[in-house]
Parts: structure tokens; sequence; C-alpha cells
DNA sequence: TAATATACTGTATAAATATTCAGTACTATT
DNA sequence: AATAGTACTGAATATTTATACAGTATATTA
């Protein structure tokens, strides 16, 4: 995160103080008032700023429009979520993050990493459904019928864990339009980004 | 706290969801688009009357200058889970809490009251499956396909809702093997405990 | 040395916004 | 029968507000 002024920090603190104490942000007349500033050009000028190196947005055209932007994700703000994209790793990345959630680490019962946002209807007959958050533990401890988030080749994927021998690994859909993915370890890589331990569905 | 009518009732929705989204309170005219107004004078009279009720306050002068009133969170201490009994009604009484959630009021976009364990699979094809908690809020405010906590003669339910005419409702399962149940308020009472805006799983 | 960012004042203005007034209509209460 | 609350449309308007433009000045970087 890019660095700000003593003066930027300033207006960011008062923005924050401002929403915490009237319940929302404030104008730029509002600023001047706090800050002693005589011009909103010289609040305009600093929010600029703080727009660009990302501590805040600012919805262009509407009144009191800034908010706030949640970085800092160390789950005490709460946990993140991550787009399931049909290819590529989800990555704990900022750019992959939609937003966090706030909960208690023990919400399931054990600890967990990051929510991930489900694609696709591979594991509707096991009640995950498009859009779900699935609540993902990172871990390579797996038994059979665990539902794993795995990564093959760049796809990443929702599915029941199978060990059919050693070296053959079958991923299942509870779908029966979807086919399982047999994985065969001699000659194809497979890595286990960790499992599910639940679910939260916002309607 | 004095009761408000379902539009009113829509409105703080509303106002909710649109802080939810944009960190910032909504303008008259916002209302109006996401409800379908034509005139801000609606929204004003609906605020107004939020206002004299204390669920909200105003900001005079101010734009964007609505704020919500937190009146008695009594969810300080985590939302109750209510155990589904086959028969019987979901009630309040510390007898029927499980156990309570901690998690914010707004965890799924808009207030709720409690938790509900499902009992049964009537719903699988929704993706509630057995022992699923469904984030309950207690209103009037259904729509046809909303997913409703029915209580019909003692026995508590949970269904799509479908409103065929003025007495006759038909409560839908998401599972074929399930039947549907017709209520005619004619000669059967049905009450509405609420609908299902949310739902977490434990695995 | 030029360019860029910071840090302001001061003015102007178009657009956003709250708010009032005038209606209509329905319902519940006194 | 009168009053008050709800639930709207539609229009008018004063105020609020964002935002652009014109300056001044300093510090930092290329």
């Amino acid at each position: 995160m890019k660095e700000i002024t003593i003066q930027q920090n300033k207006v960011l603190d008062c923005i924050q103080e401002y929403i915490n104490k009237t319940g929302f942000p404030p104008t730029r007349a509002d600023i001047c008032r706090k800050l002693g500033f005589k011009s909103p050009n010289s609040a305009e000028t600093h929010l600029r700023a703080l727009e660009k190196k990302g501590y805040i947005t600012i919805e262009s055209g509407a009144s009191r429009g800034i908010s706030l932007v949640n970085h800092g994700n160390d789950h005490d703000n709460g946990f993140p979520i991550i787009g399931l994209v049909a290819a590529g790793s989800p990555t704990l990345a900022s750019e992959n993050i939609e937003k966090t959630v706030n909960c208690p680490a023990n919400f399931f019962g054990s600890n967990f990493d990051y929510f991930l946002r489900v694609k696709g209807l591979s594991m509707k007959d096991a009640g995950i459904m498009e859009d779900d958050l699935i609540a993902v533990k990172k871990t390579q401890d797996i038994k059979n019928g665990d539902i794993v988030i795995a990564r093959i080749e760049d796809e990443v994927t929702v599915k029941y864990f199978e060990r059919k021998s050693p070296e053959l690994i079958k991923l299942k859909p509870a779908n029966k339009d979807f086919n399982d993915i047999e994985v065969d370890l001699r000659n194809t890589e497979i890595f286990i980004e960790g499992k599910s331990i639940g679910l939260i569905r916002e309607n």
C-alpha cells in the first residue's frame, strides 16, 4: 500500500471519525471545517490523492460519496472472500478479494482461512449452490469423502475427494450431469488447496 | 418500539442494503429507484414516519443524512439457534435455544432474528440440507418464490411460498419426493413466521 | 531544469438533493 | 362525521454539494 502524507492521513482520520459519529461520510466543506481549511478545493485535492492511493473510493457525482477501502485483512476485519474463477488459482492477493466477512475464527467449529465463492452447480446435490461461500481450511489432512478445493493445472475446482490408490485420485461431483475426474499422479499434477469446513449463503 | 408498516419496512431494508453496498446512505431519489416510487416525496414521507417511530434519524439539511438507530440490540450475545421440531412452533423461549451464534446483525445484508436448524430434506434441491442453519427474518413481506418458515396448525415447515389466489396458498418443497402443500385459508389456519434470508452450514 | 506531487486560497457553477406544497385515495380511530 | 395515518404522484425551489478553473508556494524527483 502506497504511503500517505501527514495531511492526507489527517483527512482520512477525519472521514473515519465523521462516519463513526454521524453514520454518513462528510462533504468537502465538512472536512474543511474540521481541519481548518478555507477552500473546499483543499479537501478535494486530498481526497483525490487518497483515492489514487487506494485508501478511499469516491462515487462520482454523488454527494457524500466517499467510502473507506478495507485493507489490512489480518482476519481482524474479517475473512476474505475469493472468487472461484474457472481457470487460475485462488490467491489471497488483494485483487482477488471481493470483500471481507466479519465472523469469529471458530465460526465453523474449526479454524479456517478464507471464503471461496462457488461458480457452477457441480456440487448441487451436496447443497452447494452457485454463489455460495465455502469456508476453506488450508490443510493437507484430507480424508475420503471430504469436500476439497483442488487445483489441476491452473483449474480450480470443488469436489468430493477419493483416493483410489497411491497414484490415483478421483474427484467426484455431486451432480449427475457432471463426470468424475480421475487424476493419475504419474502424469498429472494436482494440488489440494484445502477442504471445505462450512458454508454461507446470502439470499 | 413502535410497529412499522410493510412499506416502511421495505424502505428501512432498502436503506440498510444501500449502506452495506455503498458505505453511505441513499438519497430520496435512490430509494425511489430501488422501490419503484415515482415521486421523491414518497420516500420522504416514509422516512419521516420511520424517524417519528425511532428507527432512523435524519440530519436536517444534509444530503444523505439518514442514519440507522441502534435500538436495543438484544443480539449482543449472538443470535439464537432454534431447533425445528416436526411439530410445534419455533419460539425464542430459552428451552428451545440450542446455542447462539455470534455474527454481525447485517451478516446477510438485511437484519434477521434467529437461526433455525433444518430437519429433513424437503428443500434439498434449493441447497438446504439436514442440520443447516437458516437465517430467519421475521416479516410478513413475502413474495412468491421466497423461502418461508410457515406454521400450519402446530406444524412448522420450510418451503417455497406461492400465493395462488387470495384464499389459496401453495407451499412447495424443493424435492420431488415431497408433495406440494395446498392451504385453503377458509378452512385452515396458517401463520408465516418469516422468511429465509441466508444459510449457514457447519460441516 | 523541468516535471510532478503536495498544500493550500478563492471563486464560480452545474448538478444533486432535501423539502415544501398541492393533490388523490384508502383505512382506521375517535 | 371528523381526524389522523398511510401511500402515493407531480411539480417547484432553495440549498447543498461536487467539481472545475485560476492562482501561489514549497519540496522532491528525473
